[in-house]
DNA sequence: GCAATTATGTATCAATCACTACAGATTAAG
DNA sequence: CTTAATCTGTAGTGATTGATACATAATTGC
């Protein structure tokens, strides 16, 4: 019983995350918020608790569908080597697509936050580290299939191709284009090459 | 004439850098900086102008001191091989260093501000964007000694390397140690193999 | 229709933000 | 010492922050 909510939850987290993504948490007020979900205060706490907990729905509808790609590329791709040239080049074209903000939420919405945003911060560092750990559960699998040489270090590769992620991520903010990246992630992947390392 | 000023600017700068460091320029509030100055507002204001003022000294300082190991690597070294190299393993033990923030101050002290920090985050933009062309003039300097091939693309391994600094600048803010660290560089450097790319 | 329950809009809360007015303290010049 | 100039500490500026009180509107069960 009671009065039935006048407005769509999946669009105002969609128009929130858009607005997370672009600004980050901190620098997103409630007010701002508010206004691209068209709603006032009391609404926005009684759907989501806090600014906290809206965060956190905008941070799971990014991940479940802007950065997807990861975990597409790691299952679908046959061998190591092209999940993880997949996995590059499709951040790449997601942090660069035209018509939304640049770069990754995940890696660039609570970097620099007070000590009142530190629930957000540890939030956004929980999902890349979940995307780490997949990336080197990938990595054993590859070894375990015999696809990668039984030397290679799933934990060192794993975090090489994190460190790709978030540094294409800040240069994609910085403006770079997708086709320069590109270059960069064919660099890296060049340590992929069987026969090296 | 006039009352002479009773604290050491060198001093106030330092800890007020080690602020913007460690939380980011909007995250640090003016409280926050007179505290660890020792300083109160209207000292802040008439050594510095305004928070972006002090912002700028502070990234300045960070610039010549923490970050000079870049133009060091790209003057000292001989080949733009050993350059980058020691680039990258420099950075790595700047970002992991004990008794400081980790990280770098210019990478992300002001990745997600709002409007009224724009100032702030075009300015480590451009440092962002000078270190990388240093970078890229080095290796240009090294295809006109003969020290690397004429057919690398010097934008693009600069680029390469920026993206490398500024991931690994975020995951050293995210906890990485400094050998998994340089476990990463050493991939990234692979790359660089004289009869490769 | 009636009562219970939930959502919405207005208006506002205390706290904090960057910043400053103002008076007293301290210095140098004459 | 006097005078002018600069610095420092107290206190407070208006604006904005995240979050609410409260009355009204709308919906369901009876």
């Amino acid at each position: 019983m009671g009065r039935k909510r006048s407005f769509d939850t999946d669009h105002a987290i969609e128009q929130a995350m858009l607005l997370f993504w672009e600004r980050g948490y901190e620098a997103t007020s409630l007010s701002d918020l508010g206004a691209a979900m068209g709603l006032n205060p009391p609404s926005i706490y009684a759907a989501f608790g806090n600014k906290q907990g809206l965060f956190e729905r905008c941070a799971h509808r990014y991940a479940e569908t802007i950065a997807a790609y990861g975990a597409r590329a790691l299952e679908a791709e046959p061998t190591v080597a092209t999940a993880l040239t997949r996995y590059l080049y499709e951040a790449i074209d997601a942090f660069t697509a035209e018509g939304r903000p640049r770069g990754c939420l995940l890696v660039s919405a609570a970097t620099n936050c007070g000590t009142d945003s530190v629930g957000a911060q540890t939030l956004l560092a929980n999902y890349r580290a979940g995307s780490e750990a997949a990336i080197a559960d990938r990595i054993r699998r590859g070894i375990a299939e015999g696809d990668l040489s039984a030397d290679v270090e799933s934990v060192a590769l794993a975090k090489f191709i994190a460190v790709q992620i978030q540094g294409l991520a800040a240069q994609a903010r910085d403006g770079a284009t997708a086709p320069q990246l590109r270059q960069v992630a064919k660099l890296a992947l060049g340590s992929l090459d069987p026969g090296r390392q």
